[in-house]
DNA sequence: CGTGCTGTTGAGGACGATCAATGACGGTGG
DNA sequence: CCACCGTCATTGATCGTCCTCAACAGCACG
């Protein structure tokens, strides 16, 4: 894989990987060349902040970032994780709502990159499987929303179990580390960190985590089996997106 | 209003209203003549059951539904209501996912009517205008799945609270009965039936609610400054009368 | 008048939050 | 190379929200 940027990118737990660690998702190819500014963002950082109609649209090219709500109390929830490939704050680009506080941030190391508004809706009108595939991911990220709204009823193991599912599926990989803190993993779900840790502690103990410091998945199958997971809430059939939409707004 | 149907329609509070109780929406006026089958159903019947492309679609007339799953432990998670007007299991019909068991169910006694799949596709080549306010439909149910992961973090008086505002938000009323059970608010907030009823209470002593057996809002203001609500998410007002929508055939 | 659904009340218990402190690890600067 | 520092992980103790079970009351309808 042709490295698009050249700077390291460092992994919460500390072991630093260059980009030909990170598995490039298809859907960035048909994507790739319309990219213009490209930036790189530490943990922390806030990639798309605020909301409404932007000139630009912006794509992660590298690392994992997270879509969150700054809650009253302090409190963060994360709405979702983007991995690379994906389109940051499309629902907002394309649905404003100025509700919360909402941001784009960046869970690792990331690189990111811009599209012009202009520009992709021009690309569109000449490919409109663009179109159709920035539909399909506007409601992937609404389809992770609702099963997360049916997992959050459910105790916390569960829960976290099929967080890691999902990360694992949406990562494309059978087992190994993923790269969230789990400080992450306790805003996506909506837990506390102690009580996260602890549930950390039974995972490992049934097995399933590795006792190692980094989130690293050993039984994948057992996990699943523990989460009640069923990816296919992630793939979203493009039946419909025969209807084509301009991006208009 | 002119009534679409001639059966009465009960809430649960046992009172009977006909049809001329219910505010239609506006934007059931485009797609009415588009409507061919007309059923009526009773409290609990599905209305939209299993999931998959289907060769129609359905619109509420009239009455109050709800869109929920099924839990392996038995309870119903209440993903959103829908009121006269809306698409029900539009988001499924347009993205098939067959995760778990989901259903549209009547919350109240309602009636329904369908639209031929075809016909809607004809039409919408006719009109785009449409197919966009279908969209548009579609990510603001998104947008209400999302809202209610941010509310479900907090206590579960202020997650009552808000659920009461987005229905009379959607109602388009200012104070008045809710047309659901403690039963259906339970199952939507994610909580027992018996916290809510206790929670209920609680608001009826702040003077929220009225003393009434049945769901009043008394005071809409302090209802929303309890639930820290902001319609915006909703994108009511603006969703669909920012395209036109009119059909001049 | 029963029958059924919804609403109401009480008691006990579990899950997870919070507070507080310590340990582990890598990065940084002397 | 070592000491310091920040972030993340871990542990113990306590507390509160909310669940569960169980029973009963109110209301609508047959």
């Amino acid at each position: 894989m042709q490295s698009l940027v050249g700077t390291e990118v460092v992994r919460p737990s500390g072991r630093r990987l260059d980009s030909s660690d990170v598995t490039e998702s298809n859907n960035l190819n048909p994507f790739r060349k319309l990219v213009k500014a490209r930036r790189v963002l530490e943990r922390g950082q806030t990639i798309v902040g605020g909301m409404g109609l932007v000139k630009h649209f912006t794509v992660l090219l590298e690392g994992v970032a997270c879509f969150s709500t700054q809650h009253s109390d302090g409190g963060r929830q994360i709405h979702a994780f983007y991995h690379p490939g994906d389109f940051l704050g499309l629902h907002d680009s394309l649905f404003p709502r100025s509700a919360e506080f909402s941001e784009v941030q960046a869970s690792t190391s990331c690189s990111v990159g811009t599209i012009d508004r202009d520009v992709l809706e021009r690309e569109i009108e000449r490919q409109p499987a663009l179109g159709r595939a920035l539909w399909r991911a506007a409601m992937t990220e609404a389809s992770i929303f609702r099963q997360r709204l049916v997992v959050t009823r459910r105790p916390a193991l569960e829960r976290v179990a099929h967080l890691l599912c999902e990360q694992l599926a949406r990562l494309e990989i059978d087992e190994g580390v993923i790269p969230l803190s789990q400080i992450d993993i306790a805003d996506a779900a909506g837990l506390s960190v102690v009580h996260t840790n602890r549930i950390f502690q039974e995972l490992r103990q049934l097995g399933l985590l590795s006792k190692q410091r980094a989130v690293e998945v050993v039984d994948k199958e057992r996990l699943q089996d523990l989460a009640a997971f069923d990816r296919r809430y992630l793939a979203l059939s493009e039946s419909l997106s025969r209807w084509d939409l301009r991006i208009d707004g």
